[in-house]
This record gives C-alpha cells, structure tokens and sequence, in this order.
DNA sequence: TGCATATATGCAAGTATTTGCAGACATTTA
DNA sequence: TAAATGTCTGCAAATACTTGCATATATGCA
C-alpha cells in the first residue's frame, strides 16, 4: 500500500478521535495542565460516567495519559501541541460560518487562548457565496 | 450556549468531514489545483460515483467549489491552507504509530508536500487494525 | 436523433458511534 | 468493616456513516 494511503489512513483516526464535540472540549481544558474526571465533568456539565468512556477513548489512542493520586484520575495530554493545533482549525470554520458568527470564533479562541499556550493562528480567508 | 461550545461543535464538524481516509487523499490531491472526478477517481483508485458522493459532501460543507466545463465538473479546494493544516497532523500521529513508521510518515509527507500526484511508492505493511 | 461519456443521486444493507444506565472496582474515611 | 466517593466497564437502543449498485441528468458527437 502506498505510503500516502497508509498515511491518510492514520490521519482518518485522528481526525475522528478528535470529531466529537465533547472530546475537543476535554482536549481544551487540559491544555492548561492536569485535572480529575470529576473537575473535566463538572466543567463540561456531563455525567462522569460519559467523560470517563471520551477520556477511555483518547487513552487508548495516546492523546491522554492517566496519573493516580488516591481515587482521582488525573489526565494529561501527551502532546500538548495538539490543543493549539486543533485551535487553528478554527480557521477553517470561519468561512463555513452555520451557526457561529466570526464574533463568536473571535470569543471562543480569545477564551480558549487565554490561561496561555503557544502558537499563533492564521487569519481569514474568505471562500465562495 | 457559551461560544466554546460553540465553537467546539463546528470543528467537531469540521474533523467529521476530514476523517475520512478517501476524503483526505482528494484534499490532498487538490492541494495542487483543480481536478475532475474522473481523474480523482482514477488517483485514488476508487468508483466514480464514491468520488462524487466525497465530493459532494466537502461541496455541501464549502471545503471544495465546483465549476463546469462541458461534461466535465472541476474541483477545487475553497481554502488551499487546508491541505498544509491537515499534514500538520502527521505530527499527531507519529506518537501513536500503529501501522506507520516515522520513515512512512517522512516519506507521505515529502511526498504530498512535493508535487505529490500518482501512486506509486509502495512501502512493507504489515496489518494490525 | 441516438449513443457514449461524465457526474450526480437515491436507496438499502452493513457497520460504527453515541448515549444512558446499571453495576463493578478501588480507595478513603468513619 | 461499612459506607461514601471517584472512576471504569458493559450493554442495548438510537443514530449516523459507508458502500455498492441502479438509475437519472447533462453534454458531446456521429
């Protein structure tokens, strides 16, 4: 198989780990450092049980790694990079604006970008009436 | 609802639409200028109408533009700095190498970063889905 | 006009994901 | 040790995606 099939292979996993509203948001909150189910949970308003099977997920895809101190589990990122990442793909929704006005990407990385990572995103760009 | 959730949802959109093995393999072949369906189909080793039904999906969702020349239907990427922000998540899955080893990776993307067209370079696989 | 080519669309069957809930474990505390 | 707390896992129902195939539409040409 030709390695760019075998590639585009691998980035289709990617690409669907990280396609559930849920999980981009647990990515976001752990660019900022380590937190328990319990905190992810009641940060996203959803029951533990269902962060525990997103957090399962990602764990046996190595885009988390899990550290115990007592009953807490405690969750990080392996790659950090990949909130910014992720963040930059923002870029691609402002064109297909649906529900989201640039206002509310504007607000959305403002907040997400606040409590500080790396990187910059590229700007606009605009597509097709 | 807060904009992060909002924001979340639409990439969350934004990734269902990338991860898609064939789906990436067209953007990635658009990366280098318009093409049509037939040409696609034949790159990509797929039926016709499976291209179509992609492309159609990525045009509902404003990733690529059609235009029409005789019976012929060109596409083309809406926003070009898709296909680079995608490779970029090469980056993402070295970690994880599952079936890709880092010189599969250093080769896909030489290659699509190059003039990436045909198919060709075949690399040992073994599987392990 | 009739026929071939290029694309698009619809649908059904198969497959995968998501979600809610119930229970299972492990750890701490009374 | 029992009870409480934090997290994980399993399962079934609902939902969404993918795929193959048949058919529809549109264009070009003899």
């Amino acid at each position: 198989m030709p390695s760019r099939t075998i590639a585009a292979k691998e980035l289709a996993e990617l690409f669907k780990i990280v396609s559930h509203p849920d999980r981009i948001r647990l990515i976001e909150e752990l660019r900022t450092g380590e937190k328990d189910v319990k905190s992810l949970a009641e940060m996203l308003e959803l029951p533990s049980a269902r962060v525990s099977q997103h957090l399962s997920l990602m764990r046996a895809h190595r885009f988390v790694a899990e550290e115990r101190s007592g009953r807490r589990h405690f969750y990080h990122l392996t790659q950090p990079e990949l909130a910014d990442w992720i963040i930059e793909g923002l870029s691609f929704v402002e064109g297909r604006l649906k529900g989201l006005s640039p206002r509310d990407i504007n607000e959305a990385r403002a907040l997400w970008r606040a409590n500080g990572s790396s990187t910059s995103i590229s700007t606009p760009q605009e597509g097709s009436p």
